[in-house]
Parts: structure tokens; C-alpha cells; sequence
DNA sequence: CTTCTGACA
DNA sequence: TGTCAGAA
């Protein structure tokens, strides 16, 4: 595992920070990390602790929501897609970000 | 002042 | 899900 990694999975982000980030209320963070759909650190006084991956997570999560899939369903697809890590890393991604960056004009064709 | 839990609507 | 009370 390496730095990048173990950064994004430091867990130091505030309740208040991971409002804002999702979009989602409170009462509905507590309601999922309760039924475990993602599992979230504690401080010693019992607050909630997010790191850069669990607001990931979350925002996963919202969008499954809104598409109409239930609870359950929502934890089964998070669970498999925590066992396909390399479906989602970095090169990946960059690889789409670079192929979706070719298709588009380089000559701002559109305003 | 912010967040937590449990509970009721 | 929203919201309220009481505690931390």
C-alpha cells in the first residue's frame, strides 16, 4: 500500500466536512455508517471521523440511493466493489480522464 | 457551539 | 427522514 493510499484513508474529516462534501444530512450519515454500509472512526469522545475515502464512499452510496436501489442492495454492490480495487485506482481512472481529454476538440470548437 | 444517541411522528 | 431532548 502506498503513501497516496494510506493518506486518503486518514481519518480526519468532521462531521460538518462530510455534510458539505456530499450533500447528504447528518441524520442520514448516522443511519448508514449505523447500519455498517460503511464502517467510520471515532474519536475518544465518540465523533464520527471521515477520511478522503469513506466521503468517496459516501457519495457511492447517495448515488445508489437515488437510483432507487434499497439499503441492502447498496452494501452488497459497495462490498464488491471493495473487492475489485484495481477496477477503480488511479491509473485507471487517468486513463479514462486522458481518453475522454482526445475525444473532445483541441480547437474550442464550442464557445 | 458541534456532534452523539435514542425515540417519536 | 426530520426533529427534539439531554449528554459529551
Amino acid at each position: 500500500m502506498d503513501e497516496i493510499t494510506t493518506r486518503r484513508n486518514y481519518p480526519i474529516l468532521t462531521m460538518a466536512i462530510a455534510i458539505k462534501l456530499t450533500g447528504l444530512t447528518a441524520r442520514q450519515i448516522r443511519y448508514y455508517t449505523d447500519k455498517e454500509l460503511i464502517k467510520v472512526a471515532r474519536t475518544p469522545g465518540g465523533q464520527r471521523l471521515f477520511s478522503l475515502n469513506q466521503i468517496d464512499l459516501l457519495l457511492e452510496i447517495k448515488a445508489q440511493i437515488s437510483a432507487g436501489f434499497s439499503l441492502a442492495e447498496t452494501k452488497k454492490f459497495l462490498s464488491k466493489k471493495m473487492s475489485h480495487p484495481s477496477q477503480n485506482d488511479d491509473q485507471t481512472t487517468r486513463k479514462i480522464l486522458f481518453d475522454e481529454l482526445l475525444q473532445s476538440s483541441p480547437f474550442g470548437n464550442k464557445s
